[in-house]
DNA sequence: CAGATATTATTTTTT
DNA sequence: ATAATATCTG
């Protein structure tokens, strides 16, 4: 406790009632979160399996855990709750399966899944195409964030159209429900409805849960603070750590509004600021805060620190995107031969993944080692999604989306005409691809010979889902995957047989990660349930696996990410390329208004410096195959001149061009409306 | 059914 | 420029 400021130790200390902290960046919140959990399970006699700390990644969550069990003594930490709010809400939905009526080994969707679905539902309608896929998807996931149900959607609907989306939200959750399936925002809202109607349900998750922690509170959304309240009841034992000039995740339902609503939910709030940085020089910061006071707050903050004066921070415009490449890699050449630094010491941040394809270039033409983390997720990969489309079936046959998915893959010479069919005569069932097979009325439908090879692979199939059934269900997968010779699939389907190799490799690892979450929810025995496949596949559908060698974050490479990838990180020198308009902030936003979140992911990006900061920009750049002339970012004009060094502006200071000001003039306008 | 060719839309990302 | 997706051909 004595390694605590003042505020800190205030924000750990007080559980009289609930807590609001204000924790800017770099100011210690995952000390307060971790030594707050430590001092209710201490001092409080709080026992730790009544107590629950809520993150938004897997990441956070392992990490907090880490650091909560460290600081306690002996085992008491065993039995605390520390987990993503999707995590939660599964092992809600699991434990409450029966009444729910789903089951065991119901499937998650992910977006891509819900796409797929979304698509069919909307082909067989046909007036609404696919442009407005995307539309749809998005409105129906900010429907079910706000907790509205597709009734409720459809008797409300503004316009033909959006009683047209409402019509498609209600057969889209049918749909769900028939593939004994929830998708992501499900794992929310149905432990919310849960709760609001089943009282009992409730009282028994608020006897588990006696002090609940929640992180990063500014990303929560609308459902996600529902569930806070109903566990929370009128207890009052609630902590919320958050920072709203950190909030980038709007245009995913996340409400920063929340954290003023909390001030109205619960009158008694205390609001603690942690305001004192233990990142950066104090030039940095002031940046930082010179730049956020241009955007309104309920809540006003400024971070100071006590590290020193610092470097003026750098602005340099480059003659084009290939010039900035290069200068940003001789920057950290000579910046690290001068000066003694290590690669790893060097973050370079960009708005967009294909930013970095250059960046990844130019540092290989230098040698500098360089490590790009971010970009397409592991399970996003085709070989990944494809063995978890196995596992998924055989959890749940019920899962079309799975089925389909694999029923092809390898190539079993089954194509569109009979799925067709298959699928025609299982909607007039209302029943499940996977079940159809079983029936006989397929045989009118279906030519013999295709008929034949779709029952060998349901066969198939029910083999594996027996062996898996056996004390070893890992080693029935392994069995299964070479049963169909996926190597050999990899390998023709590769560019070259070493990619085929890397792709077998992913495999591998995801089936090891397979075997190690059965074995940790086996010695976890918090359910008091025998270790079940159903429940590991589960989990890794929302990808909590078991960290990735660290190897890598040992070794000396500069770090390369998306501003949103470096949240919550820190790197003593930080490059921030492409400080345009239409780059940062992305033309997109621009469109929508939404300047604030795009200064806010500045803001971000700002701290994540400890001792240096360079912003780059390119005076004209490749788009979309196109060269043309960029604008420097507005936010360029917001930085404290005092503070800042120009080069290659010709000037002083960057020109303010006539585009530029109309801009920022139009952003001004659109305030008051 | 599978491979080849034309079209098309291109942020951020975790769960 | 590129990658993913729709359409066409053998």
């Amino acid at each position: 406790m004595t390694q605590l400021n003042p505020r800190q130790k205030e924000a750990v200390l007080y559980i009289d009632g609930p807590c609001l902290v204000l924790a800017g960046a770099g100011s210690g919140k995952t000390s307060v979160i971790t030594r707050k959990i430590a001092y209710l399970i201490e001092q409080c006699d709080i026992p730790a399996r009544h107590i629950a700390a809520l993150t938004f990644t897997n990441k956070a969550a392992r990490e907090m855990k880490e650091r909560a069990s460290k600081l306690v003594k002996g085992s008491a930490s065993r039995g605390l709750t520390v987990s993503t709010f999707h995590n939660l809400g599964l092992n809600i939905i699991r434990r409450e399966h029966k009444s729910l009526g789903f089951k065991p080994g119901f499937s998650i969707f992910d977006s891509e899944d819900a796409r797929s679905l979304l698509k069919d539902l909307m082909m067989k309608d046909g007036d609404l195409d696919s442009d407005h896929l995307d539309l749809v998807q998005h409105q129906i996931s900010n429907w079910k964030n706000d907790l509205i149900i597709p009734a409720r959607a459809l008797s409300v609907a503004q316009s033909p159209g959006e009683q047209a989306i409402a019509l498609i939200y209600q057969r889209y959750n049918q749909a769900l429900r028939a593939y004994n399936a929830v998708d992501f925002d499900d794992l929310i809202l149905i432990p919310v409805e849960l709760f609001q109607t089943n009282a009992e349900v409730l009282q028994r998750w608020q006897r588990k849960i006696r002090y609940l922690l929640v992180d990063e509170y500014q990303d929560t959304n609308s459902s996600q603070y529902l569930l806070v309240q109903l566990i929370v009841g009128n207890r009052g034992a609630l902590t919320v750590v958050g920072d709203d000039d950190q909030s980038i995740y709007a245009w995913r339902g996340a409400r920063p509004e929340n954290m003023s609503l909390l001030k109205q939910d619960y009158p008694s709030l205390r609001v603690i600021k942690l305001e004192q940085n233990y990142r950066s020089t104090s030039r940095i910061l002031r940046v930082a805060n010179h730049l956020i006071a241009n955007n309104p707050h309920d809540f006003d903050k400024a971070l100071w620190s006590e590290m020193g004066l610092g470097d003026p921070i750098r602005v340099l415009r480059c003659k084009n995107e290939d010039a900035e490449a290069e200068r940003v890699a001789t920057e950290i050449l000579t910046q690290r031969l001068r000066k003694q630094y290590k690669f790893r010491d060097f973050a370079i941040l960009y708005r967009g993944n294909h930013q970095a394809r250059l960046l990844e270039m130019k540092l290989q033409q230098h040698q500098i080692p360089y490590k790009i983390s971010g970009g397409s997720s592991f399970f996003a990969k085709t070989e990944i999604k494809d063995v978890m489309a196995y596992l998924r079936l055989i959890v749940n046959p019920d899962d079309d989306n799975a089925f389909l998915r694999i029923i092809n893959t390898p190539r079993r010479q089954i194509g569109t005409s009979t799925l067709e069919a298959l699928g025609g005569y299982a909607s007039e069932r209302h029943i499940s691809l996977f079940a159809a097979l079983d029936e006989l009325g397929l045989q009118s439908r279906i030519p013999e010979k295709n008929l034949e090879r779709l029952q060998r692979f349901a066969h198939w199939i029910k083999q594996v889902t027996r062996n898996c059934g056996g004390d070893r269900p890992v080693d029935a997968i392994r069995e299964m995957l070479n049963d169909i010779d996926y190597e050999g699939w990899l390998h023709q389907n590769s560019a070259s047989s070493k990619a085929a190799e890397k792709r077998m490799e992913n495999v591998f690892y995801l089936v090891e990660s397979l075997q190690k979450t059965i074995d940790k929810n086996s010695s976890d025995d918090d359910e008091g349930e025998e270790s079940r496949i159903e429940d590991a596949v589960a989990k890794l559908v929302l990808r909590d696996m078991m960290e990735r060698q660290e190897e890598e974050d040992l070794s000396d490479q500069v770090q390369l990410m998306t501003l949103h990838a470096s949240k919550g990180l820190e790197f003593p020198h930080v490059f921030m390329v492409g400080m345009e308009e239409e780059l940062l902030p992305h033309r997109n936003s621009i469109e929508d208004n939404n300047i604030e979140e795009e200064r806010r992911l500045t803001y971000v990006g700002i701290t994540r410096a400890q001792r240096t900061l360079t912003m780059t920009l390119a005076g004209k750049r490749k788009q979309f195959g196109e060269m043309s002339e960029t604008t420097p970012s507005r936010f360029l004009d917001e930085l404290p001149v005092d503070d800042v060094e120009w080069e290659g502006f010709g000037e002083q200071s960057p020109e303010k061009n006539l585009a530029k000001g109309e801009e920022t003039l139009a952003n001004l306008l659109n305030l008051f409306d």
